[in-house]
DNA sequence: GGACGCTATGGCACCGAGTGTCACCGGGCA
DNA sequence: TGCCCGGTGACACTCGGTGCCATAGCGTCC
């Protein structure tokens, strides 16, 4: 196998993905079962869990790939760039799809961002991020990768990237414009609250 | 009733809450029952869940009542204070527990931010306090809530409070302390980031 | 070509979290 | 005494997730 086979796994896991992103969109995450997603992939429940850990893992593509990028990413930045600078440039090119992808990126994310038990389930995902983000700022900075400033940076990047997406998935701009936005206002320290009033 | 059954509801709640955080730190969350929580507390699995509508909830006291106090507290901030200064102040009150009460505080938040299942719960919970944190911002700004600024400074300074809390459980510090210093980096906008190197 | 092994799959039984329903008990109240 | 009502227990059921075993397809090696 490891050929033939290989491909009809990956073709089987996309028809999976497929049916679970049509019946998560039509109806409410919590209401559609396992069941039914195999029954609309052609395929038994005991498979569905093979292939996804859990029903919330169908919406997710292949995200750990999406995390060694991003690491690749960091760890091939400039070190003259600020390091907020090279944490929203990584953030940038990992997400940045082609026009054709955006629809399906779009729908996943209004997924993850919107059904309660989704969001809850990304924090699990997210923890990756920020570990690669905390890795990267302590490499950067020489302190601990578990010390306040790293992981610090790491989840308030992370809530900017989500802030991002969300003000994306609302609007019509570019993903990687409202990154920058939000990165700028994280950099800046909210310029915009300094003095009061 | 209303009075004596009241009360008696109260006290079930408390035992229910003692069992579950006794059970939940002497073994993990996941490999505990809720049939165990409830023999334990010597009541049914199914009062159990007329008390808390999930296992995890059982951790979280009464998580609304922290919220509603965060809003009040953010209410009466003075506006000549900045933004940041003023959710800083509103984040340390509410976490100004009596020192008696520090050790169950350890307890709790070792559990809701190293247990997989209530680290995943627990973005649900932080929602809540995202929405009035951002309500604040806006109200401050003008901004629409659901705007990019009101919406990225919540969810920032909610990763500053849990970071603070991180470090906290680690370290020897005070809480307050720990906030502080969080939400100075993020006013400042990290500054040992800004030059290279 | 046939035996072997590996992999994907299906079926089944099982566990545990929640939930709806009904029946019961106790205490306040007319 | 009889009624009402809130807390409780028992039971059955759904659904997510897992372990186990049996089977079918396909490639490999003798």
């Amino acid at each position: 196998m490891t050929e033939a086979a290989g491909d009809a796994r990956e073709a089987t896991r996309a028809r999976i993905e497929a049916a679970a992103l049509e019946l998560f969109t039509g109806r409410d995450f919590e209401t559609v079962t396992a069941d039914e997603v195999a029954d609309a992939a052609g395929i038994s429940r005991r498979t569905f869990f093979r292939h996804f850990a859990t029903k919330a893992d169908a919406v997710w593509g292949d995200f750990h790939a999406h995390v060694v990028r991003l690491e690749e990413l960091l760890a091939g930045t400039d070190d003259a760039q600020p390091v907020l600078a090279s944490i929203c440039a990584a953030y940038v090119e990992v997400n940045d799809y082609a026009a054709e992808d955006l629809p399906l990126l779009r729908q996943r994310m209004r997924l993850i961002l919107t059904e309660p038990a989704l969001q809850a389930h990304s924090q699990v995902r997210y923890a990756d991020v920020d570990r690669v983000v905390a890795e990267h700022v302590a490499r950067r900075t020489g302190d601990d990768p578990h010390s306040l400033v790293p992981r610090l940076v790491a989840t308030a990047t992370r809530a900017a990237a989500t802030t991002a997406f969300e003000t994306w998935l609302i609007g019509e701009g570019s993903l990687a414009e409202d990154l920058h936005t939000a990165f700028d206002q994280l950099a800046g320290g909210f310029p915009g609250l300094r003095r009061p009033d």
